[in-house]
DNA sequence: TTTATTTCTTGTCTTATGGCAAGTTGGGTT
DNA sequence: AACCCAACTTGCCATAAGACAAGAAATAAA
């Protein structure tokens, strides 16, 4: 399972077989219950998890104090906090279970030996940041270009386990609007 | 000035100044007329570059074929298209200078080179990469959580040069309104 | 300069979403 | 079972932004 699962999260051209299996083998099992967070805001982040089973959400305040969920995490997914982990700042998102996970999880100092020893790694990493980026500048294209109502019908086919799995006070704010907008859109379909 | 530009935007601990050098060496200057296009959707992105002066813009289309701009660069920037360049993909967006540009390019091969052959090369990279990871991210917040007229108003602190330089009709859409309703937020201020 | 084109503003009306308050439902606790 | 509380829905009205159309202003072209 372990092997399967981050076999396919690190598959790279340029990483040999051994090379992925040091890989792999840096990687532990952590769980989590439905509740734990993962990283509190104002820590820092000291790691990163690939995702196996469960759902998990990234969550950050705005200027009225209100919990804005920024992403949901799915199986397969490399759940991190990438600002505080690599420039070592304090979060200022937090990260929580939704339901029982179960994740590998990787350490900073490890990765980063892997990261400069192994090109296959550092190219991997680049891709996986490419990709990153790009999603996220979808996500901001998606939110100027379409109504909450299509955004919606979007997330259903890309996430549909979320849909299943999350409170929907939390998808209200992933979209981008209050619950009680949310609870009139899903009774138009 | 070549030095001055470069030296700021690659500042990195891990980065003596001998492969600061070599990294300088790379750059090559390009200028650009207003209008020009520095990148076409459909095309593979083969360099970066860094923007010395000048005013460019990205953009994409939505769905109705308006063009909506998702970025401008300016000063000290890095103007890219990082999924066409690192994917070898076709852009999905186009970058166009709004204003005459001066600016300092590298080809792909002969930053591969240097992002495989100096550490401080990769590790500046994803230093460069978490802040655009953060910066979308922020801007995916702003969107869903501050009005246009809050979103104008920090564009306004943060990037004055727009604002100064661009067409309102380019930034109405950034701000992701029409110009319509821009110009109406632009009365009340 | 005169004309043509794009850019920007304004008016009127419509629509999506928010704010608030009052229910309702369902899962957990004692 | 009776209760509680968080999650969700519904009603009513307010507001931000859009759609469309008509001008005004600026810029480019002839």
């Amino acid at each position: 399972m372990k092997n399967q699962l981050l076999t396919q999260v690190y598959q790279h051209p340029l990483l040999s077989p051994e090379d992925l299996n040091r890989v792999i083998d840096a990687h532990q099992e952590v769980t989590y219950q439905k509740g734990d967070f993962i990283l509190k805001e104002g820590e820092i982040s000291n790691s990163y998890m690939i995702l196996q089973s469960g759902l998990i959400r990234s969550y950050a305040y705005d200027y009225n104090g209100n919990d804005i969920t920024t992403d949901f995490f799915c199986n397969y997914e490399v759940v991190i906090e990438v600002l505080s982990l690599f420039q070592r700042t304090p979060a200022q998102e937090n990260i929580q279970a939704l339901t029982d996970c179960i994740g590998w999880k990787i350490d900073l100092d490890v990765f980063q030996e892997l990261y400069h020893s192994i090109p296959g790694v550092s190219e991997w990493g680049r891709l996986w940041f490419t990709g990153k980026v790009f999603q996220s500048k979808q996500r901001s294209l998606e939110i100027i270009t379409s109504s909450a109502k299509d955004r919606y019908e979007h997330l259903i086919k890309e996430k549909p386990q979320v849909i299943l799995q999350s409170p929907l006070k939390y998808i209200a704010s992933y979209l981008g609007i209050t619950d009680t907008s949310f609870s009139r859109i899903r009774k138009e379909i």
